[in-house]
DNA sequence: CTAACGTATCACCGCATGGTGATGTCAGCA
DNA sequence: TGCTGACATCACCATGCGGTGATACGTTAG
């Protein structure tokens, strides 16, 4: 059995929240392209800037982003290995779901 | 670039909303080392079986576990293949931005 | 120095969401 | 055949959350 690259199964659960979003999503897929700032994201995107900043706040807080500022502009770029502990953590997890159901694993009824 | 294991985005953040709470998480973590019925999660995650009961339909919902009826019990186990789709979308997410990185790849500023 | 721009923060509101109790359904047992 | 237990579904309600406009802050241009 691997271990999983995150530690905090809990903290996750929080990365995972910041994930589970179309817009975040979209956010996240443009971001690993190419390093982007808010405005570019407000054209890419057409959502309000108001939206689009709260949204990179819960990527930020998050730590799935990091920001870069460029003059009075923000970059911001995708953080690689906070995206690899999460899909570290679910395939540990298809991993060992993967043996339990080979074996047939399973607790008898009470 | 690996292509993804999961063609359809949009459908992957339906999966990723029913991983990113607190209480399916630990059901999913249970189930992967062993297939329980109702009344064991029930035993193990201190919860109300209603309140089990709907979130397991959210897990069933998304494709995440499948049911085996066994009298009148009902065992739930994880489906691996669920699991690694997610696990392999946000691997290439990664790889895709540490590319990126590593090239220091951004959009100038307007 | 001031104006304009890019971005962040705040307060607010409508809506969806999660937990709960009551109830329904189906299987096995006396 | 009625009863009990396992599980699902429904209706209800409080709470949180997402989008929005107003506004504040820092930076560069003129």
């Amino acid at each position: 059995m691997v271990m999983s690259a995150v530690g905090d199964v809990n903290g996750a659960v929080d990365v995972l929240k910041a994930v589970a979003d179309p817009l975040r999503m979209r956010i996240l897929t443009l971001l690993a392209r190419e390093a982007l700032c808010t405005s570019h994201l407000v054209e890419e995107t057409g959502a309000k800037q108001t939206n689009l900043s709260n949204h990179l706040k819960i990527l930020r807080e998050a730590g799935l982003v990091d920001t870069e500022p460029c003059g009075r502009f923000t970059y911001y770029k995708l953080r690689p290995d906070a995206l690899e502990s999460l899909a570290g953590l679910l395939g540990d997890l298809a991993a060992t779901a993967r043996a339990t159901a080979c074996a047939d694993t399973k607790r008898s009824c009470p």
